[in-house]
RNA sequence: GGGCGGUUAGCUCAGUUGGUUAGAGCGCGUGCUUGACAUGCACGAGGCCACAGGUUCGAGUCCUGUAUCGCCCA
């Protein structure tokens, strides 16, 4: 490995330890004794290419397993690909589209080879562009939601539960996309609020009678009315009830009928019900005994039930409806209303309630375990996900898991021409029943039914591999909210059920990554950043970096080029801290190994920094372990123990920067592997790789160390404030005057005069005792009790320097005046605890001869 | 309609179980080619912690309400 040159090259160390890594294996599971830690990656969609999310959400597992790897425990982050079936098949039929070919022209077999061929080509594009992320995942398991034996776990987990009547095939209700052709699950449904129009609408009454006025926000479905209804209990209405009216438009006689579903409030009181479009009518319809013809397609297009206007859009059905109405004089009024409006996730379509024959999971069964579970091995992290979590499982909807395409699982059901249903593991060669041919179900699963058996399909499950037992149940699940439901929720039943494990400890809850102005990033603003433009010109570990700080568990956070920079200055201090240490450790070391004052001071921050950091993993805080690691590594070590060390090249200097330097290096590598791991190889202090070394044996605290070196921060401090209050460049040097009050901590400086001296440029120095005479014309300041002077004959501006000191007269009279009152509120003295009642002492005496020290400066001052 | 979250320095955000005169980075001002680093160093200015009540010896932190922005569910 080369040498330090002055500034990090990122572009030339990343690909340099990149290749490093993947030659060693750093992903592979190295056996280790205790319990594994493993993370399953969220499975991308095979059509994806890497946007920043993913970036978020590889960077934070990447950092979760690089800490657990070098605590010593064996580690397996397992990645994949999602076969993403209405995603990936719209894809592959937008290629036919430019050839002019629907997937039909191709017929099922041809278009499934043709989107395996898309899937060979494209399919692991985000996991390539995740290795230059520096994720380091076991690549050489990488699985793919389709693969034969991941199909054989979807396939016995269907006839499991449909032996189990968990899962069933039955007509109901179901929403369905036009636009993707298919049917979808309840929260694949987008609610949104829309400005529409209440139409109110004159029915006619039969035989002379009055007819019934109904309101409704879609006039098309008219065409499919089959009864109005009322409440019972309207007396409006209530002689109505049993007589007939004549729908407009169709004139089809519809009865009136009572219900006590409808809302009397709500507009006219009177609905019309279309039994096989609205979720609600169509239960009305069933207590009734109505038809429940379709009077819209799979198409979206109106049925041969909405006579003339068969084969019109649901739009054109709408215009033209009310054209035809207003022209018969039957619209009696139109306002408008915000109305929720179902809208297809995916591809924002307004989705049509449809009575259709679908296959269900039976999900209140699965759900009682799942919600059972949390508190008893499975914690959401933030923890107030958890209620959205639970009523969710409160309020569970059988999950409708048939789509009407041809990309995905094909469901193992088989049907022969007597209507013998036949679900079987095995492909049956004729009807089990009556011998007759079979045919297989046409229809796919729905992607977030494979998805669900994630954690355990990837094992190898149903057979009891080795894999299984050792790496099942995983650690934790890494992804954003806005999949709880989708897949997190049903992974937990799916796992809960057929493991009897619960799949993950933790779920950890990422929010989404918005623009600088907090915007979603979407295609259609253009406001997406490309992380491996943000990579090529800042590095990897910038972007990682910029991920991870700032942010907290379950909380969006928002991309600001501002952070990348300051991660990539990160990078560049770690190399110039690591230079700085390479060169020290060139010359022979003078001396042995007393340890100075300020090497036990590191070692004590560095026991403080790992405990809190240790804490903050273990919360799943990254973004706080990452500051403690970088407060520990810029401030302490490098602003002030290098600084102090700078003139020493003894042994135990070396050893204690190489001790703590390394511990950073360590801290600090699952944030930024790669600068870490570049600046390891080229020191060669131990192990081959920094992503296998061990985790830093914790020094202890030192509050001996850490009173002087307060004392010498303070004073240090101190004197640059005064320099600096009068414009004294580092080129001259002042003398120092150093005078206790009565309240000083550490009283004998000797230990760290000569360090003070030199990090304030002092000339002379002196240390006075309590009782000397004030300097003349000198500024004056105080820090930690200590007084502080500095004579500058001529140099002082008199009345500058009593203003400064009379402000912080005032301020330390105030501060006194406070902890006086305090100290003298005997409410405060009974019920405060101890510790803090003697902190407030011990503040007022060092604030009181502060003060009078001031006062004194202030008396004396000419 | 139900629920959740945010509101802290010019900007982006921290702030653990209530306990110093509320912190960081960026930005801003001033000064520095100090022998690792100007992608740096030093010093500084800048906050009625959204608002109003309450609990408490003590509230950015707990409770109630209000405003406002955002999200989820129906």
């Amino acid at each position: 490995m080369g040498e330090f040159a002055a500034t990090y090259d990122f572009a030339s160390v990343e690909p340099e330890v990149l290749a490093r890594w993947e030659a060693a294996g750093v992903g592979a599971p190295r056996s280790a004794p205790g319990p594994a830690w493993v993370v399953m990656m969220p499975p991308p969609n095979v059509t994806g290419v890497l946007h920043v999310g993913h970036a978020l959400d590889l960077t934070v597992q990447d950092a979760l397993v690089r800490y657990h790897r070098l605590r010593g425990r064996e580690t397996l982050w397992l990645p994949g690909v999602d076969h993403a079936g209405i995603a990936t098949q719209a894809r592959v039929e937008e290629e036919l589209a430019r050839e002019g070919l629907t997937r039909h022209d191709l017929g099922r077999e041809a278009f499934l080879a043709r989107v395996w061929a898309f899937k060979e080509k494209n399919g692991d594009t985000i996991l390539q562009q995740a290795r230059r992320m520096g994720a380091s995942a076991d690549f050489a398991r990488l699985r793919f939601t389709m693969d034969p034996g991941f199909a054989r776990a979807v396939r016995e987990v269907f006839v499991r539960l449909y032996e189990e009547g968990l899962m069933y095939r039955a007509k109901a209700m179901i929403a369905f996309c036009p636009r993707c052709r298919t049917a979808l699950s309840d929260i694949e449904v987008e609610h949104r609020e829309l400005e529409g129009q209440l139409t109110t609408i004159h029915y006619p009454g039969l035989d002379g009678g009055e007819g019934i006025d109904v309101a409704t926000t879609r006039p098309e479905t008219l065409l499919g009315d089959w009864a109005v209804a009322v409440h019972p209990a309207d007396p409006r209405y209530r002689a109505r009830v049993g007589t007939q009216v004549l729908l407009p438009l169709l004139d089809r006689r519809l009865p009136v009928v009572a219900d006590e579903a409808v809302d009397p409030q709500f507009g006219t009181g009177a609905v019309k019900v279309t039994p096989a479009h609205d979720p609600a009518d169509f239960a009305i319809a069933t207590r009734h005994g109505l038809p429940l013809d379709p009077v819209i397609d799979e198409d979206g297009r109106i049925t041969a039930l909405g006579g003339p206007y068969a084969g019109l859009t649901r739009e054109e059905a709408r215009d033209r409806v009310l054209a035809d109405l207003d022209a018969a004089g039957l619209i009696v009024a139109r306002e408008a209303i915000v109305h929720a409006v179902g809208h297809c996730e995916r591809c924002g379509t307004v989705v049509e309630p449809m009575l259709s024959t679908q296959w269900f999971v039976r999900m209140a069964p699965l759900a009682e375990p799942a919600r059972a579970a949390l508190g008893q091995g499975l914690r959401i992290v933030p923890d107030r996900f958890a209620k959205v979590y639970l009523d969710w499982l409160d309020g569970i909807h059988d999950w409708c898991v048939s789509r009407q395409i041809w990309w995905g699982h094909r469901i193992p059901a088989f049907t022969c021409e007597s209507g013998h249903l036949t679900v079987a593991r095995e492909d049956p060669p004729a009807c089990p029943v009556c011998g007759r041919p079979v045919v297989q179900d046409e229809d796919v699963l729905d992607t977030w039914f494979s998805s669900a058996l994630w954690p355990f399909a990837t094992l190898g499950w149903p057979d009891a591999t080795a894999d299984l037992a050792r790496y099942y149940p995983t650690q934790a699940l890494v992804t954003g909210w806005e999949i709880l439901f989708f897949w997190v929720a049903r992974m937990v039943m799916q796992g809960i059920h057929f493991t009897g494990r619960i799949p993950f400890e933790t779920v950890y809850l990422h929010g989404i990554v918005r623009d600088a102005q907090g915007r979603k990033m979407s295609k259609s603003l253009g406001n997406g950043v490309d992380p491996l433009e943000v990579i090529a010109r800042y590095g990897a570990d910038a972007l990682r970096l910029s991920l991870v700080m700032g942010t907290t568990p379950g909380a969006d956070l928002r991309y600001r080029e501002e952070r990348v920079v300051e991660g990539r200055n990160l990078a560049n201090k770690l190399w110039n801290a690591a230079r700085y240490a390479s060169r020290l450790a060139e010359g022979s070391a003078s001396g042995a190994g007393e340890p100075a004052v300020e090497d036990r001071w590191i070692r004590s921050a560095l026991a403080r920094a790992l405990s809190a950091y240790e804490a903050a993993m273990s919360a799943y805080d990254l973004g706080e372990a990452a500051r403690i690691a970088e407060d520990f590594f810029w401030d302490r070590l490098c602003d002030w123990y290098i600084e102090l060390t700078k003139t020493r090249s003894d042994g135990a200097a070396r050893a204690t920067l190489r001790e703590v330097l390394t511990a950073a290096l360590v801290m600090l590598h699952p944030f930024v592997p790669f600068v870490t791991e570049g600046v390891w190889q080229r020191l060669g202090w131990g192990e081959e790789l920094l992503a296998r070394s061990s985790w830093p044996v914790s020094p202890q605290v030192d509050h001996g160390a850490e009173d002087v070196l307060e004392t010498l921060i303070a004073l240090v401090r101190t004197g640059r404030n005064l320099r600096a209050e009068v414009g004294i460049g580092p080129g001259v040097a002042v003398p120092l005057v150093l005078v206790p009050t009565a309240s000083v901590r550490t009283g004998d400086l000797s230990a760290i005069m000569s360090q003070v001296a030199r990090l304030l440029r002092a000339g002379e120095i002196r240390v006075g005792a309590a009782g000397d005479p004030e300097p003349r014309n000198a500024l004056f300041g105080l820090a930690e009790g200590w007084r502080v002077y500095l004579p500058l004959e001529g140099l002082v501006d008199l009345d500058r320097e009593r203003e400064r000191i009379l402000s912080r007269v005032a301020s330390l009279e105030s501060e006194c005046e406070r902890l006086a009152e305090r100290l003298a509120n005997p409410a405060f003295l009974a019920r405060a605890p101890a510790q803090v009642v003697e902190r407030d002492r011990a503040r007022r005496a060092v604030a009181e001869a502060e003060l009078e020290a001031a006062r004194a400066r202030l008396a004396r001052f000419t």
